[in-house]
DNA sequence: CTACGGATTTTCT
DNA sequence: GAAAATCCGTAGT
């Protein structure tokens, strides 16, 4: 069952961090996939010099964040890799949460295949944290693409789910990748799970 | 272990 | 024409 739109019609940071220990769900053409959201960061919105949309910029590419919350915000990154965000807060306010890390739950021999056209047990032990372990990386493995931009996360070909409401040690720390982005580089925005294996980067 | 650079294309200036 | 919310392979310590 996908979790109510509402859950995303909050600040970034709250969504951001909630969304730790949640399962992504997508119900793809060669089969279910399931990852634990180990990693996450908030963007939050024309105030932070980090976001596509500092300043209230306005273009095709970011139209959707500032729509409603519950959507999917996929974008190409260095021409090679695409990078996999939930809109979150309401209409008008353009703030969203990038997923960064997973942890394989199901469909992981799927996983292989979209990442390195290998079947899993063929993989090396750096091979199999490398399926996830970062945003560019989680979305080769799941599969997820430009055609996936502004998808309802509330419908039923890809969203996210409760999980099994583990408790979990949440690390706040500072984000990755925005170096421009002067002093909101050093807010500490990206949260991830303490000691999981596929968080991309850890203090 | 860290450091560097190349890949590759969309997007905005 | 430059830069980008990255990743990976190679070279050096």
């Amino acid at each position: 069952m996908p979790i109510d739109r509402d859950f995303y019609n909050r600040e970034s940071t709250i969504v951001a961090k909630e969304l730790l220990g949640k399962y992504l769900i997508h119900e793809s053409d060669e089969g279910i996939l399931c990852g634990k959201i180990v990693e996450t960061e908030a963007y939050m919105g024309i105030m932070d010099k980090g976001a596509h949309v500092y300043g209230g910029k306005r273009t095709p590419r970011v139209e959707i964040m500032y729509g409603e919350p519950g959507h999917s915000y996929v974008y190409l990154i260095y021409g090679m890799y695409h990078c996999f965000n939930i809109i979150s807060n309401k209409k008008d306010i353009p703030q969203g949460v990038l997923i960064r890390a997973l942890e394989p739950v199901k469909g992981i021999e799927i996983m292989a295949q979209n990442r390195y056209k290998k079947e899993y047990i063929k993989l090396n032990k750096k091979e199999i944290l490398n399926l996830t372990s970062g945003p560019g990386k989680l979305c080769k493995a799941f599969n997820i693409n430009k055609d996936y931009n502004g998808e309802d996360i509330c419908g039923n070909k890809l969203y996210v789910e409760e999980g099994n409401k583990e408790k979990v040690e949440i690390i706040e720390t500072t984000r990755i990748g925005i170096d421009y982005a002067e002093e909101d580089k050093y807010k500490p925005w990206r949260y991830y799970i303490k000691d999981n294996d596929y968080v991309s980067v850890k203090v």
